[in-house]
DNA sequence: CATCTGTTATATAAAATCTATAACAACTAT
DNA sequence: ATAGTTGTTATAGATTTTATATAACAGATG
C-alpha cells in the first residue's frame, strides 16, 4: 500500500487517509472499480482505529470519489462522476491563502505557475481520463 | 480593518487571523512599517481573547510577516525580508492536495492555471515589490 | 507615575481527534 | 445453517487542540 501516515504531522490522520487516497486516484494508481482494504483490515495494517478510517472513507463517499458498497466495501468512482462544477468554488477558497503567502515569499506568477504545473502534470500523466 | 472572523468556520480564529493579515499585506493594503493593532486592541475589536490575536501574530512573525517591537507592538515586515528560498518546498506539501483534488474533479491543468493566474493578480495588482 | 506595549504563567472550558468495545444488518462462502 | 466477511451505529473514554479568563511582569512612552 503507498499510505504512510505522519503520527507526528499536525494534519489529523484521518485527512492524512483522505488526502493519500485522493492522491492515489489522481496518480492513476487507483482506477475505477478498485477496491480499498475494508476499514478493520487497514485500520489494523496501520494501527490506528477502525473508525479512524472510517471517517475517512465517509469523507471521499461525501465527497463523490469513492461508493461504499456493503458487499465489496469501498469502491473508486470513475472519474466521470467525480467531476463536479461547483467544484471551483471551494478550490478558490482553500487554494487562496497558500497564494497571498506564496506572493510574499517573493514567487513570481511565472515561478507559481511553474510549480502548479509540474504538480498537475505528475498526478495526470498517470491517469486518464 | 479588513478583518472577518467567521465563528462557524471549521478553520481556527486564530489560522483564519493570519490568513487574512497575509492577504492584507499581499493586496498591498498593509504596507512595510505599518502598525497593526495591539492584541489586546485587536482582540477586543473582534470580541475574542488576546491570547487568540497574540498566537496569530507568534506564527507571523515566525513566518518573517511581520515584527515584534515591545513599543510600536507588530509592525509589517518589508517584501524583501519576507522572501524566503525554502518556502517552495513548504507550498509544495500544502498545494499538493488541493491539485490532486482538482484534477479528480475533472479541472484541466489550463483551467486551473487561469484560475490560479486570476488569484495571484488580484493580489500583486495591489502591492508592489 | 500612569499607561501603553508584548510576554509569560496558570487555570479552565469547550471542541476536535482518536481510541476501545460492542452490537447490528446484509452479504459471501464453506 | 453457520462462520466470516462487509459497512454502520452507538456509547464511552482519553488525549490534544483551541479558546477563554485573570493576573502579573518588564520595557517603553507621555
Amino acid at each position: 500500500m503507498f499510505l504512510a501516515i505522519d503520527f507526528q504531522s499536525d494534519i489529523p490522520i484521518y485527512i492524512q487517509l483522505k488526502q493519500q487516497i485522493i492522491a492515489g486516484i489522481a496518480r492513476g494508481e487507483l482506477k475505477e472499480g478498485e477496491e480499498l482494504p475494508s476499514v478493520r483490515q487497514l485500520a489494523q495494517d496501520i494501527g490506528i482505529n477502525l473508525h479512524t478510517v472510517n471517517k475517512a472513507y465517509s469523507l471521499l463517499k461525501d465527497d463523490g470519489f469513492i461508493l461504499m458498497d456493503r458487499r465489496k466495501g469501498a469502491v473508486i468512482n470513475s472519474l466521470e462522476n467525480m467531476a463536479e462544477d461547483d467544484f471551483k468554488f471551494r478550490l478558490r477558497e482553500e487554494i487562496n491563502p497558500l497564494i497571498a503567502q506564496a506572493f510574499c515569499k517573493g514567487m513570481t506568477e511565472e515561478e507559481l505557475q511553474l510549480e502548479i504545473g509540474e504538480i498537475y502534470r505528475s498526478y495526470s500523466q498517470g491517469a486518464e481520463r
